[in-house]
DNA sequence: GCCAACGTTGGC
DNA sequence: GCCAACGTTGGC
């Protein structure tokens, strides 16, 4: 039974156009640093996993591209480096703290928008639109997943 | 840039 | 273990 996920990444970080031209199509998922993703990652995601590639902290939040889960959980190497925004100094390699997985490009898919995912109802139900969310991570039923693929197939607005 | 909603920290 | 202060997220 294959499961579902939001995935959040700003496109500065790593756009759906920038993992379209990676040589696999693959982008580790580093930077997480909320226990409740992270524990997704840990605890419940399997390769082959569905995974809405959404973009935020954007001018056009949305889905931008259908992906999956490369890889299991591995520790999350940019929390060793000193140099990196999402170094940790209260991790270390024999106690990592945080995990990432890779996750892999499907295919591209016309944006649907934050705005247009609140007025369709039967996506009321996801966790990214409850009110104040902000996990990075979310997981998406096998009936929401559906009707985000049936918006995307169908005739533009 | 604003701000609401959360998560984390740390004193007690 | 409580909770106030602070930091972060992320849409607008």
């Amino acid at each position: 039974m294959p499961q579902y996920w939001l995935m959040k990444i700003e496109p500065a970080e790593c756009s759906i156009d920038e993992l379209a031209r990676r040589p696999a199509q693959t982008v580790p998922w580093t930077g997480v640093r909320n226990y409740q993703a992270r524990n997704f990652m840990r605890d419940a995601m399997q390769v082959g996993d569905g995974v809405l590639y959404y973009h935020s902290s954007c001018p056009e939040p949305g889905v931008a591209g259908l992906a999956e889960v490369a890889s299991t959980a591995y520790p999350d190497a940019t929390q060793f480096d000193l140099g990196s925004p999402w170094f940790d100094p209260k991790s270390s390699p024999e106690q990592p703290r945080w995990l990432n997985v890779d996750v892999r490009l499907q295919r591209r898919t016309r944006l649907l928008p934050l705005a247009r995912m609140r007025s369709e109802p039967a996506l009321q139900s996801m966790v990214l639109l409850r009110p104040g969310s902000r996990l990075s991570i979310t997981p998406v039923t096998p009936q929401e997943w559906q009707a985000v693929l049936a918006l995307l197939d169908a005739p533009a607005a």
